[in-house]
DNA sequence: GCCAACGTTGGC
DNA sequence: GCCAACGTTGGC
């Protein structure tokens, strides 16, 4: 099966690439929307390469590179009472739920805003370019994927503003 | 903190 | 199955 790509957000304030980079690996539970399930659930394979995306930032955007280090498995979360993530309606036999582990790969020195996404040829039609576009786990293509890792990579005298 | 856009819920 | 109300996301 070829790599594919994807594109995660999450908040700095739950976790960061500076996070990421410290742990090696992390577990990515508490994703409770249905068509970002099914990505994780049905498509997510090992190896396959993570655009990772700060949002609710200033500014928002990718701040690095993770691989998918673990395929979709049940999130457990959901069935832990009490938890943040719990979810009475999901059944241990037929979970609602799917989490997978993601490992750390690379942090750019600067973020590459969302700004900056925008203005970039090629990007045009990247879902997290799009007004209104919420999806937390969002697939991206190849090409994408390579020209964000190259403006991440890309050094500028005075930082990449 | 505001608020537009979105996904989900629930009454009918 | 429609759709208004509601809660959440996330840029600004």
């Amino acid at each position: 099966m070829p790599r594919r790509y994807w594109l995660m957000k999450v908040e700095p304030e739950a976790y960061t690439i500076e996070d990421l980079e410290r742990d090696g690996r992390t577990s990515w539970e508490g994703v409770r929307n249905y068509q970002a399930r099914n990505f994780m659930r049905d498509q997510m394979q090992v190896g396959d390469g993570v655009l990772f995306y700060a949002s609710n930032a200033s500014p928002s955007g990718v701040t690095g590179l993770a691989t998918i280090a673990r395929a979709g498995y049940p999130d457990r979360t959901a069935w832990t009472k009490g938890h943040t993530y719990f979810d009475e309606g999901s059944d241990k036999a037929n979970p609602t739920w799917y989490m997978v582990d993601i490992a750390f790969e690379e942090r750019f020195p600067e973020i590459v805003p969302l700004e900056t996404l925008k203005g970039t040829k090629g990007l045009e039609n990247m879902m997290v370019t799009k007004k209104g576009s919420r999806l937390s786990v969002q697939p991206v293509t190849k090409a994408e994927y390579d020209i964000v890792a190259r403006l991440g990579r890309k050094r500028v005298p005075g930082g990449n503003r």
